[in-house]
DNA sequence: ATTGACCTGGTAGTATGGTACAGGGTTTAT
DNA sequence: ATAAACCCTGTACCATACTACCAGGTCAAT
């Protein structure tokens, strides 16, 4: 797979693939004698996956220290704490969105109830 | 409350704060004779929405839009919307949390029941 | 009355995560 | 054989989100 089809298939910008190259988040690949990039199959469910932890609001360093349990291996216990620290985070995480997620529902719903023209967020602030 | 106050209970440092207030993430709070910052108890609230949404990895810019439905209030008709496609983004930022779970899950599971010394992550890249 | 903890505004610097060239080589279709 | 489309390295630039001073004013306790 060259550059053009990771791009295409990801969604993910050429310069922005070269940068997390330098940064380490995804090998380097081997290049062809045109000195082009010829990118392995994995390439894309390693992408899909930094994907998804920036969307929950991961750092490019916090992804780099997970996807090292896949590409270098680590020992297992190691790597078990490594994990498990990051699931607790993850569910801290989908709290935080889950409250996010009344606050505004319950806006909605004072939208809708209201006669007002205009309508106020309110986070429990009354209290 | 004064911001040494707002820092102790919130955990947001002092500099920070003069900057969300720059932003005009949070409102410029009244100032004493002697020009020290008087925030209502209402701030704490504020602030506490922007840490939940910082930690599900929304912008500092987005989160300002969504706190302006609180402060300056919205026509029901717009406001309805912005927090209807907000909503969208949540549930897509839980779904990739939850993505990342299953993947780290697994990565546990397959740690625990191997008799190797190291453990490598994958995440259907097999396929 | 002076020390130390707290507050002020202003401005400069930093880390992160890209993004945008410049200046060139390669491949493919006409 | 030449244009269009693709790829390369290197470097410079950019926005976002802080973070760290500096030079000073205020307040509370000894």
């Amino acid at each position: 797979m060259k550059t053009g089809e990771v791009v295409t298939r990801t969604g993910v910008d050429r310069e922005t693939l070269r940068f997390y190259e330098r940064k380490g988040l995804i090998a380097k690949p081997e290049k062809n004698n045109s000195g082009y990039r010829e990118y392995p199959q994995t390439t894309i469910a390693q992408i899909e996956f930094i994907k998804k932890a920036k969307k929950g609001g991961f750092s490019l360093e916090e992804i780099s220290n997970l996807l090292k349990l896949k590409t270098e291996g680590v020992s297992c216990r190691q790597g078990k704490t490594i994990a498990q620290e990051k699931l607790l985070e993850i569910n801290s995480k989908i709290n935080s969105l889950k409250d996010m997620k009344k606050i505004l529902s319950e806006f909605i719903k004072a939208c809708e109830s209201t006669r007002e023209k205009t309508c106020h967020l309110s986070f429990g602030d009354t209290k």
